[in-house]
RNA sequence: GGGGGUAUAGCUCAGUUGGUUAGAGCGCAUCCCUGAUAAGGAUGAGGCCCCUGGUUCGAGUCCAGGUAUCCCCA
C-alpha cells in the first residue's frame, strides 16, 4: 500500500486535487531525529495525520511540511558522550568546529527511523521539502525576528539563575540537575538583622550562610501575621506561627502585625563587603513565595543566587549583588574570606555571626541537595549573565490573545496555559553552548560604549564587512571570527559568545519555515500559511513549543499562531509509568507495527485516548482495539466471498440497482444508521472529538455486523435463485455500506480503507478514484435518515435482549423453540413499532409468534415516578410532597391515565397540581412468577409451556447441532453434501427425527436423514452422541 | 517547594446544562451458533463513582479540605 501511495503520488496528487480549495494550514512540530521515536510520537503522528486527511477529503488545502528541530543541549551531550568529552573544557579543546561538525552530523541519527515510522503509521507529511533548523534560511529568519524584537526594545541583558557547577565552570540542565541529588547535611541557621530606627531584629533563617555576604532584602509575606517577640532583652521579629518553634516558649508577645507593614523598614546589612551599591537594599520588601512552613517566615535574600531571590530582587528595583565567583570562591573583596570555596566558609562565617550576637539559632539539616553528575561537586544557583527577552512587555496581549485559541481539552485555555501566560517572566533566551542558533548581537569592544548591533543575515554582515565569504555558516565558530563596527562608536564590535534557546527556533517556525522574509516568494507564502488552524502536540509542549509559537507570534505580528491546539497526553506503560528508554518498559513502535499492522494502532488511540490525559498503553489494548476493524473485515470478506461468485456487478451496466425505497426494512434501516453515523462522525471531527467521531464508527460497524448481516446472510447464499430480488437489494445495499464505510474510516486507518476502496471500485468501476484518499469525505443524507426505522430497530434488538435474558433464567436454551413471547409497551406508538418487527424477534428468540399485548393486569405491575429533571425546577422544595401525593394514588390508574394522555390531578398539601403525562415516568416491573424481564417500558414474557411438539422440534434440533458439529470436527467444506444415518433413537426422539428429519438434512447439507444402521462396509465415519440423555450414534459420509 | 491533571466494574476508559435503575470494550462465568470457522454471538456476575464535609428538593457531576497518582515548573 506504501508502494502504491509512492508510486502514483497519491499524496501529492491529494494536494493537487484541492489546489483550489480553501487553506487548512497545519503546523508539524518539529521533532528531533538524533533519538528514537516511541510510542509517544506514534500518538501524536496519528493524530496528527487525521485532521489534515479529513479536511483533505473535505477539499481543503492542507500543506503539511516536515521539519526537524536540530539545534540544543540535547544534541551536544549526545555528541559528547559519543566522543567521550566532559563538559565545556573538553570541548573547548577537542575544537569547537569540529564539534560542530559532529553535532550536525548527529541530528540526522535517527533520520530514516523517523521517516521510516512516519511512513508505516501512514502520516502524510512532505518529508521531500522539510525545513531544517540548522539551514542557513532558517537561522536568518530566526536573526530577523531577533532584530526585530531588539528593534522594538524588547531584547535586553540581565542575570539568570542557573545550576551551576563551579568546578566545570559550567551551568547544568535541568535533566542533568535531576540525575545529581544527593542527600547532605547542611547548616541551618537563624540569623538577627538588626532594623533601623527600632530596638528590634529580623529573624531569618537559611541553609546557605555563605550567600549572606551578599545580601540585598528580606523578604516577607504580605497577608501573614507577624509578631515582635521579647526573648531574654531582645526583641525579634518573625511569622507568628513560627514564634515557639524558633524561639522556644519562653517568649513575650509584644506586638502583632501584618507582613504588608513591615515592608519598607530598613535593616543593618550584616556584611559590607559589597561597599557602595548603586540601588536601594537592605530593605524588607513582599514576596508571594515566602512560605511559613519553615523558618521564620521571613526569607534573606540574594539576588545572584537564587530564582526568587533574583525576582523579588529585581521587582523591587534594588541593587544587584555577587561577591562569589564562577570558580565557587569568594571574591577578593571579601576580606578574610576572599578566594575561599563558599561551601567551606560556612562554618567560619557561622563563628563570626555569633561572635557578634548575630545568631540566634543553630542546627543542622539533612535534605537533598544537587551535585554535578560528573565531577559530584555541590552545585550552586548561581546569577550568570543572559540575554532576555522582555516578554512580559507583551504579557496583556500574549494573554488576549489566547482568549481567541480554540483549546481541546478547553481548561488548558485558562488553565496551565493560561496561568503560565498571566504569571509571565522575561524569557531567558541565550544559552552558553556551542550547538545552536548564534545570538546575531555584536557588542562595542570598548566597554565604556556598549554599542549593539544585531543583524538580520549574512548579507547584511557582507554589507558591513564585504571580506565575510557569501556561503558563511551561521554558526559558530566561523561568525565568532567576524567583526563589525560599533553603530555607536565605529570601533570593532564583537559578537556575543552565546547561542539562544532551541525552543526560539521552533517557535519561530510560521515564518522560518519558508525563510522569511530573505528568501524570494516567502512573504506569499508566510502570508497565506499564517496563522495555523491546527496545531497538536502532547501536553509537556504547553510551556515548550505551544509557548514559543504563541509568544513570537505575539511579539512580531501581534497575532496567534494557531487557532485550535489539540493537547494529547502522554503514552504510558501499562502499570502508568512513563515510557522511558532507560527502564526498557515499551517494545521498539516498528515491532508492534509489525504485529498488530499501523490501523489498529491508530485505532487504538483515536478510540482509547483522552485528550490532555495519560494512556496507558500495551499489546492487549491494541488487541482489543483491532478487533473492531477485524470485524468490517469479516464482513467485507464476507461480501468478497459471495457477492461476485453471485453474479453481483455493481457497474452501470452491470446488476439494476433498485431504489432505496423499495428495499427491505432492513436494508433502509442499515442506510439510515449509515447516515446518521456519517452525521456523527462529522460532527466529531468538526468539533476535534476523534473519540466521539471513532466511537460513532465503531458503533456502526458493530451493527452492520452483528444486525445487518447476521439477519441478511442468508440472503447472500441464495446462488440458486438468480431471480431473487431480495438478493440483489442486499449485495446492493451492502456494496454501497461498505464503500462509504471506507471513505469514512479513510482519515482513520487509511490502509483498510484503501483496500477496500481497491477491490471494491478502483479494480471493478472504469471511473472510479485512484485511491479513497482523492474522494470526498461522505455527506449525511438526510432523506436516508429514518429516525423511526432506527428507534423501531433499536426497539426489536431489545426485546431479543430481553428474551433472551428471560430463556437463561428459565434455563431454557434457545434451540428449544416456544411457543409464544408476549411483548407489553407502556406507549402505543412504540407498540406499534414493535408489532411491525415482530416476526424478526420470534426468529431471534427461536418462538412460533410474538404477541404485542395491553394486557398489563396480568403481567405488570406499575411503578410511577414524577420526571425529576422536569418537576424538579416546577416545585422545588416541594417536590418531596409532590412525590407523596403521587405515591397516595393508585400506580395502575396513574398508568392508565399517563397511556391514553391525560395527567392527573394531585393534592399537594392542600393545593391541587396537575402533572401531565410527559411529567411522569412510569415504569413497569414484571409480576413474580412470570418469566419475564423489563427494560424502560418494555417487559417480554415467555410463554414457557412446552409441549409434547415443541419438546420434539427442540430434540430434532439438537441433532442438528451434533452434525453440524461433527461437520466442523470433520473439517469438512460448506458445500460438501453428505448422508448421514441416526442409530439408536427411540420413542420420542425417533418421531422427533421422523417428523423434522427433512428439515435437519436441509439445514446440515445432507442428501437425506435416515433412521438406522448404515449399510454394512461403508466409508462411515462414526460418532456417539447423546441427547436429552439418551446414547445415540451418528453415521455419516460425504457423498459429494 | 509551587502549579495543574486524574481518581467510576478485575483491566482500559465513556458519562451531556446537577435529575433519582451509572455505561462500553476487554477479562471472567454460563450458554448459543456452526455457510465469518485459528472466527462470531447472547446472557450474567461484578460498582462505599478515592475519603470527609458542604451547597441543593436532588450530587458520579458543583464547592472546600484530605489521600493516592501522573505531568509541568523549581
Amino acid at each position: 500500500m506504501r508502494s502504491f501511495w509512492k508510486r502514483e503520488r497519491i499524496f501529492e496528487k491529494s494536494l493537487e486535487r484541492v489546489r483550489s480549495g480553501e487553506r487548512f494550514v497545519f503546523y508539524e512540530g518539529p521533532p528531533t531525529a538524533n533519538g528514537m521515536p516511541h510510542h509517544g510520537h506514534v500518538l501524536t503522528r496519528a493524530i496528527k495525520d487525521l485532521f489534515p486527511r479529513y479536511q483533505t477529503m473535505r477539499g481543503r488545502r492542507v500543506e503539511r511540511k516536515a521539519g526537524w528541530d536540530t539545534h540544543g543541549l540535547p544534541v551536544e551531550i549526545e555528541v559528547e558522550r559519543s566522543l567521550g568529552l566532559e563538559g565545556k573544557q573538553d570541548v573547548e579543546r577537542y575544537g569547537v568546529a569540529a564539534f560542530v561538525e559532529r553535532c550536525k552530523e548527529s541530528v540526522w541519527k535517527y533520520r530514516r527511523e523517523w521517516e521510516e515510522l512516519t511512513e508505516r503509521i501512514g502520516f502524510w507529511l512532505d518529508l521531500e521539502h522539510p525545513y531544517v533548523t540548522y539551514s542557513k534560511e532558517y537561522v536568518e529568519s530566526v536573526w530577523w525576528a531577533l532584530k526585530t524584537i531588539h528593534e522594538k526594545g524588547l531584547l535586553y541583558k540581565g542575570h539568570k539563575i542557573l545550576p551551576w557547577c563551579p568546578r566545570d565552570m559550567t551551568a547544568l540542565s535541568s535533566h542533568e540537575v535531576g540525575q545529581g541529588y544527593r542527600r547532605v547535611s547542611d547548616p541551618a541557621i537563624t540569623v538577627a538583622f538588626e532594623l533601623h530606627g527600632v530596638d528590634a531584629a529580623m529573624l531569618a533563617w537559611t541553609t546557605t550562610p555563605w550567600t549572606l555576604l551578599s545580601n540585598v532584602c528580606l523578604v516577607v509575606a504580605p497577608e501573614v501575621d507577624y509578631v515582635y517577640a521579647r526573648r531574654a532583652g531582645r526583641i525579634y521579629v518573625l511569622a507568628a506561627e513560627r514564634v515557639h518553634a524558633v524561639l522556644g516558649d519562653d517568649v513575650e508577645i509584644l506586638r502583632r502585625v501584618k507582613g504588608a507593614d513591615l515592608v519598607g523598614k530598613h535593616y543593618r546589612p550584616l556584611f559590607d563587603f559589597h561597599g557602595e551599591l548603586d540601588a536601594p537594599s537592605h530593605v524588607v520588601v513582599s514576596g508571594e513565595f515566602v512560605t511559613t512552613d519553615e523558618g521564620t517566615g521571613v526569607v534573606h535574600a540574594a539576588p545572584a543566587f537564587g530564582e526568587d531571590d533574583n525576582e523579588v530582587c529585581r521587582a523591587n528595583g534594588l541593587a544587584f549583588v555577587n561577591l562569589v565567583e564562577p570558580s565557587g570562591r569568594f571574591s577578593p573583596a571579601c576580606g578574610p574570606y576572599a578566594g575561599r570555596f563558599v561551601k567551606e566558609a560556612d562554618r567560619d562565617i557561622i563563628r563570626e555571626l555569633r561572635a557578634r550576637g548575630a545568631l540566634v539559632k543553630e542546627e543542622r539539616i539533612e535534605h537533598e541537595y544537587p551535585h554535578c553528575w560528573r565531577c559530584k561537586t555541590p552545585l550552586l544557583y548561581y546569577a550568570r549573565e543572559a540575554w532576555f527577552v522582555r516578554t512580559t512587555a507583551v504579557k496583556d496581549r500574549l494573554v488576549e490573545l489566547n482568549e481567541e485559541i480554540s483549546w481541546t481539552p478547553e481548561r488548558i485555555r485558562d488553565g496551565r496555559f493560561g496561568d503560565f501566560l498571566a504569571n509571565n517572566r522575561d524569557w531567558a533566551l541565550s544559552r552558553e553552548r556551542f550547538w545552536g542558533t548564534p545570538l546575531p548581537v555584536w557588542e562595542c569592544a570598548r566597554e565604556d560604549c556598549g554599542g549593539l548591533r544585531v543583524v538580520a543575515s549574512v548579507a547584511e554582515i557582507r554589507a558591513l564587512d564585504p571580506s565575510v565569504p557569501e556561503d558563511l555558516d551561521p554558526h559558530r565558530p566561523g561568525v565568532d571570527e567576524v567583526v563589525l563596527p560599533c553603530p555607536d562608536c565605529g570601533g570593532p564590535a564583537r559578537r556575543v559568545p552565546e547561542v539562544i534557546d532551541c525552543w526560539f527556533d521552533s517557535g519561530a517556525m510560521p515564518f522560518a519555515q519558508w525563510g522569511y522574509p530573505h528568501l524570494p516568494g516567502s512573504r506569499e507564502r508566510f502570508a497565506e500559511s499564517f496563522p495555523a488552524d491546527f496545531i497538536s502536540e502532547a501536553i509537556d509542549q504547553t510551556r515548550g513549543w505551544f509557548y514559543t509559537l504563541h509568544a513570537i507570534a505575539t511579539l512580531l505580528f501581534d497575532r496567534q499562531a494557531y487557532r485550535r491546539c489539540l493537547v494529547l497526553g502522554h503514552v504510558l506503560d501499562e502499570q502508568g509509568k512513563k515510557l522511558s528508554k532507560k527502564d526498557k518498559n515499551y517494545r521498539p513502535p516498528a515491532e508492534v507495527l509489525d504485529e498488530h499492522g499501523a490501523d489498529a494502532f491508530r485505532w487504538f488511540f483515536y478510540t482509547c485516548m483522552s485528550p490532555g490525559q495519560g494512556v496507558r498503553f500495551f499489546d492487549e489494548a491494541i488487541r482489543d482495539a483491532r478487533r473492531t476493524l477485524i470485524k468490517l473485515l469479516n464482513v467485507y470478506r464476507f461480501f468478497q466471498e459471495y457477492a461476485s461468485a453471485d453474479g453481483f456487478d455493481p457497474r452501470p451496466e452491470g446488476t439494476p440497482r433498485p431504489a432505496v425505497d423499495e428495499r427491505e426494512a432492513l436494508d433502509r434501516w442499515v442506510l439510515s444508521f449509515l447516515h446518521s453515523t456519517t452525521a456523527r462522525v462529522r460532527d466529531g471531527l468538526d468539533a476535534y472529538d476523534f473519540q466521539r467521531a471513532a466511537g460513532a464508527l465503531a458503533e456502526f460497524l458493530e451493527g452492520l455486523s452483528n444486525w445487518y448481516l447476521r439477519r441478511s446472510r442468508e440472503r447472500g447464499w441464495s446462488k440458486a435463485r438468480p431471480e431473487d430480488a431480495s438478493k440483489w437489494t442486499f449485495w446492493w445495499t451492502l456494496y454501497e455500506v461498505l464503500t462509504v464505510v471506507a471513505r469514512l474510516l479513510a482519515p482513520f486507518t487509511p490502509f483498510l480503507a484503501e483496500e477496500l476502496h481497491r477491490v471494491l471500485e478502483r479494480e471493478v468501476l472504469e471511473d472510479a478514484a485512484e485511491s479513497v484518499h482523492l474522494c470526498g469525505y461522505p455527506e449525511s443524507d438526510a432523506r436516508l435518515v429514518d429516525r423511526d426505522l432506527e428507534e423501531r430497530m433499536a426497539l426489536a434488538r431489545r426485546a431479543v435482549a430481553l428474551g433472551l435474558s428471560v430463556r437463561r433464567s428459565q434455563d431454557l436454551r434457545v434451540r428449544q423453540p416456544l411457543a409464544r413471547a408476549i411483548a407489553l409497551l407502556s406507549d402505543p406508538r412504540q407498540a406499534e413499532a414493535l408489532a411491525a418487527l415482530a416476526e424478526v424477534v420470534a426468529d431471534e428468540l427461536n418462538v412460533q409468534r410474538v404477541e404485542i399485548s395491553q394486557d398489563f393486569d396480568t403481567y405488570v405491575d406499575f411503578d410511577v415516578r414524577v420526571d425529576f429533571r422536569k418537576l424538579g425546577p416546577r416545585f422545588g422544595k416541594r417536590l418531596g410532597a409532590v412525590r407523596q401525593a403521587l405515591a397516595a394514588l393508585d400506580p395502575r390508574e396513574v398508568a392508565a391515565s399517563a397511556r391514553e394522555g391525560r395527567g392527573v390531578t394531585l393534592d399537594v398539601e392542600g393545593r391541587p397540581e396537575v402533572l401531565g403525562p410527559d411529567e411522569l415516568d412510569v415504569r413497569l416491573n414484571a409480576k413474580p412468577g412470570f418469566a419475564a424481564a423489563e427494560e424502560g417500558g418494555l417487559v417480554v414474557v415467555l410463554d414457557t409451556q412446552l409441549t409434547p411438539e415443541l419438546v420434539r422440534a427442540g430434540l430434532a434440533r439438537e441433532v442438528q447441532s451434533r452434525i453440524q458439529a461433527s461437520r466442523k470436527e470433520l473439517d469438512l467444506p460448506y458445500d460438501a453434501v453428505i448422508e448421514v444415518f441416526v442409530s439408536g433413537a427411540s420413542g420420542d426422539l425417533e418421531r422427533a427425527l421422523s417428523e423434522h428429519g427433512s428439515a435437519v438434512a436441509q439445514e446440515t447439507q445432507a442428501q437425506a436423514l435416515h433412521l438406522g444402521e448404515p449399510p454394512p462396509a461403508a466409508d462411515y465415519v462414526r460418532r456417539p452422541i447423546r441427547v436429552d440423555g439418551s446414547a445415540l450414534e451418528l453415521a455419516l459420509r460425504v457423498v459429494s
